[in-house]
DNA sequence: GACTAACCGAGACGGTACGTCTGGTCTTAAG
DNA sequence: CTTAAGACCAGACGTACCGTCTCGGTTAGTC
């Protein structure tokens, strides 16, 4: 019985001079659950201390800002980039929008919006987020390497930029709340253009 | 010199029971000097109030979130969108991104940003800025149907999407703090698309 | 029809060059009805001049402070002091606890004891409440000047000291909220003292 | 010096999971200060803490409401309560009506005056004041005990609401400000009551 | 086996901002 | 000249959170 009471209330203890997993486990589980409970408002260190029933010194220990704390977040459910290879750029881009927007519409999508918009006013978080869209965009360079060759893509266009757009696309209908568009229209747009060749 | 303390402490009395307009155009002015010094997280309606001489009360009465006051700020310093009749849709595109962009290196820029990132928890500023985007995109659908009226665009063309996508671009070149890139290079990846005609 | 809607909505204007008694009364009924309801602390000027849909500027002019705002409530509630002439000084002094117990046990009392609060922290609510307290004495004085006529009282009483002790008496029962206690057992207290003759 | 300075700008830390004993003293004397020099309606919370370089918080964490405080402010102030043992009644009361206004002639008298006050809004105030009462009025039982061993006092006295009676005495000269009334003067009115024996 | 070093939960600390309320002052518009 | 209405500055209200700090206790590894 005292053997039971004793394990209800037991906490995670020191494991010794070194970081406790089941720490940092329950620190990021409780702010994801706060964060698509109250949202981002509702994000604060006391809350996240009194969820997951540990100390704020031991957050500020492992994530010493805001910023670092939900790139924790997200890099914790975020899953493998898989790009599809289809033989075809258009389908590729498309097969693309309709992946990063599945994944998006559970839980993730409202963390890396909330991290581009911490982005906005933390450096550190910026930085951060550069790196991953270089990362992204270089994703994609390998792509349109391989198009390159099958002679699928026209002379002059600029990659780089091109991948960057689809990028920016992506993250627009992030932004703007709207994870429902067709992959397949909006690979469309990007691959012809507006102009009658 | 009792006359000249008197105009020192003088602050901005009632012009009856409506609203001063000395009053609304120092607070805004005080709200955009500390954004800009500050930065997005300074922002805090007790630094507006001491800044501006106001009263809390008196900011909470026109703006009554931190979201309407962004867009207070932005309505403010915003001039009238003009887009620019090039003859051709891929000049015209260029020469938006050419505006924008230089319209946002000054002030703008970062307020826009913050009003962007404010809309991801403040659904009010999210739905303010939906209607801006709106009004953005069918400023867009007249310029494309001068385009067709020419013969300019190709038959399938979505051109609903296609604004979207040019107003994503110019949208992410903002957040990611990159207004230097050229309004013509992104023009032509939005112009003439990734695949070979 | 509109005459009726007119008559719903109609406000108390002005009567011209002078203050109007309606307004008057609808603000110090106002006042005490707060009071009763809310307490003290909810008495405000903002609460009053909703309640009693008066103009803040009006309630200054004619009460410039809470304290007389409240001496004016107590002014309009407050009977004549009749004192009873029962023949013996002892009676006489029962019957006052009595008589004013039973006054203070409606409304009357809760306001009288906010003057006594208030008069701890305003020097004006202080100056009329020792004016009122000299008011009540010298009522005592004539009553004693009777006794003494009657050979009841023995020589060397403090007639002024002895009517103040009634007074502190009676506050101090208002003030501890016990407005129960029998006059006749007070008044034994006062009239025959504690030591053996 | 530079030693100096430090602890001139050194703020109280936290010592722990647990109360400091600094922060107490240190808002207890600031608010103190405050109510001697501003008087009762300058003693606001924000004032105390500036006052007392401490944070709003830890104020009410400690004391939760103004009346709290108040008590606690007293508390700090009073010394014990020593009744003197004269050998007859009447001079002990004297001496009581002396060493208490004596006592309240310094500081202590404002804050006892505002805590009366203070109880008139805030229903923990009274409850706590009446506690008070109770024990001072037990005091005075015991004292007319041994005046009834003596022999001294009438029969039909009733020594609780007599010890009532002292106490209102005392209240109603601090609350009108009259503490350079001679005990002596008070003590006979109520030892010997107004009426010839 | 004693000692050090780092970790952990808890929560106090001085602060700042929140959004609301109140106090007094002032102006307008209506009479 | 009075009235209702209400805008205005100032600042107090009580709450929440910030980031830092100390406490008391834990465990792992070193001497």
């Amino acid at each position: 019985m005292d053997q039971h009471r004793k394990s209800e209330t037991q906490q995670r203890r020191s494991i010794g001079a070194r970081k406790n997993p089941n720490t940092e486990a329950a620190i990021l589980d409780a702010a994801l659950k706060i964060l698509l409970t109250k949202g981002g408002k509702g994000l604060s260190m006391d809350a996240i201390a009194r969820e997951a029933k540990a100390g704020k010194a031991t957050i500020y220990r492992w994530w010493p800002t805001r910023g670092a704390l939900l790139l924790g977040i997200y890099a914790r459910i975020k899953g493998a980039h898989v790009h599809a290879d289809t033989g075809r750029i258009e389908t590729d881009i498309a097969a693309f929008f309709e992946y990063v927007f599945e994944f998006w519409r559970g839980d993730a999508g409202r963390v890396f919006a909330l991290i581009i918009a911490e982005a906005q006013s933390d450096l550190d978080v910026a930085e951060a987020l550069a790196l991953y869209r270089g990362e992204r965009i270089n994703d994609w360079m390998t792509i349109f390497e391989r198009a390159k060759g099958r002679g699928e893509l026209s002379e002059t266009v600029d990659c780089r930029l091109t991948a960057d757009t689809i990028i920016a696309t992506a993250w627009h209908h992030l932004l703007t709340n709207r994870l429902d568009v067709k992959g397949t229209d909006l690979a469309r747009v990007l691959a012809y253009g507006v102009v009658k060749p």
